[in-house]
DNA sequence: CTACCTGTGG
């Protein structure tokens, strides 16, 4: 940063120098003309006029009168910042040295790789490797080094593979650089092929390769392996290694052992930033979220920084515990903070409110943000598909076209997802189709999209169709959204049909088997009950059992399925008898489930399930004025119920299903203007 | 020269 100051400064008076001599000139035409021609740098105007003055003149010839001195120096110099900002890179400055004709030597050239592959410019780095072969540095091992570590950046392991594979004398920095291009780009199991030969030649692993070689089991979530590098790191004695720790972190936490992450965390009582974040994303990744924001709190009372990084951590954990009230704290943090211009801090501030529940907010936080990227865009327009605020979702999408930005693969999928709540069929078809016209290829989950699109619809058929006209291998999501709209429209054939798919793909989850149960039960064929019953008992799965939280006055109450364990249990059940009673009275009797009601063991076990969310439903609707928005939320809970105490904010959370959450939302909403 | 932590979808 004071380095940073330091050329501001120089700016600052070298501007004022070119203004008197161009008397107001339009310096940004400079930087514009400059930053348009993708020739790297070749002008650099201000940097140091002392050795090129007139490289400044020669672009511009046309003096614009006027202006003065004091405006036209200050023009230059707000222009100059950001100029310097967005100019001033060891990429300048080697081209600049090119075009002085000083030639670049093996100390320079790894320098220039490393900017190349932080800004992935691809084809600079392709200019570079020209000069390299020109000047005769291909054996330089060093330089080489640096070439795969700019391609494996730039996303091209390709070139960095053959890079690698021409270089004769390999060092233990080749092999880690081309193991972290593998880990880079999304292949840890060629990563870890490369590492087993390499050790095949007698090479040993120094830290940065373990570090490397840990992320890729991580990847994996090989938690054996990565034990094993653990205990590789104690005997190499490099347990103290930030760095290391931090890795070893990430992979306990990523393969589900967070209460290990975080005793690896508690022993380093370290003020590393970074390990801060990875133990905060740690937790939040794991559902943790009470824990992920008590570290960050933690780490605000030890007067530690947060950094960007922190702060996104802390509101995915947000997030996904689904509580506005720390929503609503940690928007106000960021409001107050250095970081409510990052993009990302943007990004996932969206995605929090929308998840939260306050689909108006994340828009505020939405238009204040000025450079809105892709992530930004599609967040909205995800929160407003969460919400199924279709419209909305919609006409945001033609203002995200008319401001030139260009939709991605989520884009689609948060469109998609907007039309099936909404029930648009005939506009998410559309929108399916109008894919191509972006050149994007549908993935699997917007075949599932659409599947879930018509089969909501009632056009099973058309559904089908679909399936079978479909360029690839339909996975678990089709055919489990293909059984999900059986059930509803109680096509027997058809939905055993999808659970036949479905079982062979993913034998051992419970709820395929429980969904095929209730189709069964919708039509009363109580033998296909029985024998979904008999198939789960064979695989030895038990229904899990469903939970849900409500926040109220910024306490979290969770209430599993016919829990009498709240303090004002009787109230809610007896308030829950006389809504039931009414809502039958007004016809309205839940839908599929009704079929469930009178008779069988399954049926009880469902309507189970849905009590625990009627359960938090209720009591909401007993604690809270009339008006008041409900928001409920499903907690899958995977941890021992001892963690779970009713009434209490408790700390292992996961949040569900992100789609059943805004159904939810529109139920509390119709029972709330019902009551 | 090589590495670790961050945002939308599932």
């Amino acid at each position: 940063m004071d380095y940073f100051k330091i050329v501001l400064f120089f700016f600052f008076f070298t501007g004022i120098l070119i203004s008197r001599s161009t008397a107001g000139r339009p310096v940004y035409m400079n930087v514009r003309t400059e930053m348009e021609s993708k020739e790297a740098g070749k002008e650099l105007p201000a940097l140091a006029p002392d050795v090129e003055p007139e490289k400044h003149h020669h672009s511009s010839d046309k003096s614009v009168a006027g202006g003065g001195v004091i405006i036209g120096g200050l023009v230059t110099v707000t222009f100059a910042a950001v100029y310097c900002y967005i100019r001033v890179t060891p990429i300048t400055l080697y081209t600049r040295m090119q075009n002085t004709g000083v030639g670049p030597d093996c100390f320079t050239l790894p320098h220039v790789l490393k900017a190349c592959g932080g800004a992935a410019v691809f084809e600079f780095g392709r200019a570079v490797h020209g000069h390299i072969f020109r000047r005769g540095f291909e054996a330089d091992v060093f330089v080489q080094n640096g070439l795969v570590a700019a391609y494996a950046k730039c996303g091209r392991i390709r070139y960095a593979r053959v890079v690698f594979e021409k270089l004769g004398d390999r060092t233990i920095v080749s092999w880690t650089s081309i193991i972290s291009a593998y880990t880079q780009n999304g292949q840890p199991i060629e990563a870890l092929r490369i590492f087993k030969k390499m050790r095949s030649n007698d090479l040993h692993p120094d830290w940065i390769t373990l570090v490397c070689v840990i992320s890729a089991y991580a990847d994996i979530d090989d938690l054996g392996q990565g034990k094993s590098s653990h205990s590789c790191v104690i005997k190499m004695g490099l347990e103290s290694e930030p760095d290391l720790q931090i890795a070893l972190i990430t992979l306990y936490a990523k393969c589900g052992h967070v209460m290990t992450a975080k005793s690896l965390f508690d022993e380093t009582e370290t003020s590393n930033v970074i390990m801060w974040n990875t133990m905060i994303s740690g937790f939040a990744k794991n559902g943790c979220c009470i824990e992920a924001i008590r570290v960050f709190q933690r780490m605000l009372s030890k007067n530690l920084k947060p950094d960007s990084v922190t702060v996104c951590s802390t509101i995915l954990a947000c997030a996904q515990l689904g509580s506005l009230k720390e929503a609503r704290k940690m928007g106000d943090y960021i409001d107050k903070s250095e970081y409510k211009a990052d993009v990302f801090v943007s990004s996932a501030l969206i995605d929090m409110y929308a998840k939260c529940g306050i689909v108006e907010l994340a828009r505020k936080v939405f238009d204040q943000t000025k450079t809105k990227d892709i992530v930004v865009w599609s967040s909205m327009i995800v929160g407003y598909g969460l919400h199924g605020k279709a419209h909305e979702a919609i006409n945001l999408f033609s203002l995200m076209k008319q401001a030139g930005m260009g939709p991605n693969d989520v884009t689609f999928i948060g469109l998609l997802t907007a039309c099936n709540h909404a029930g648009l069929v005939e506009e998410g078809w559309r929108i399916f189709n109008s894919m191509k016209d972006y050149n994007i290829e549908p993935r699997h989950q917007h075949y599932a999209c659409v599947v879930d699109l018509l089969g909501r619809a009632g056009c099973l058929d058309r559904a089908y169709e679909f399936i079978k006209k479909m360029p690839i291998k339909p996975g678990v999501s089709i055919w489990g959204a293909l059984l999900s709209a059986c059930r509803i429209y109680r096509r027997v054939a058809l939905g055993e049909y999808s659970a036949q798919q479905l079982l062979s793909l993913d034998p051992y989850n419970t709820g395929h088997y429980v969904q095929l149960s209730n189709l069964y039960a919708s039509v009363r064929m109580w033998s296909g009950v029985a024998r979904v019953r008999v198939l789960m008992k064979e695989k030895g799965l038990t229904k899990d059992m469903g939970c849900s939280m409500i926040e109220v006055n910024g306490k979290i109450h969770v209430f599993r399925m016919g829990d009498k364990s709240h303090p004002r249990s009787n109230e809610i059940f007896k308030e829950h008898k006389r809504l039931d009673a009414r809502l039958k009275e007004a016809g309205l009797v839940a839908d599929t489930e009704s079929a469930l009601h009178d008779l069988s063991y399954e049926d009880k076990e469902e309507s189970i399930c849905n009590h625990s969310e009627r359960l938090a439903i209720v009591y909401g609707l007993l604690s809270t004025p009339f008006g008041t928005t409900l928001r409920v939320s499903l907690v899958d809970l995977k941890f021992p119920a001892k963690w779970l105490k009713v009434n209490k904010v408790f700390s292992y959370s996961k949040v569900a299903e992100k789609k059943s959450k805004a159904s939810m939302f529109a139920d509390t909403a119709a029972i709330n203007s019902f009551v």
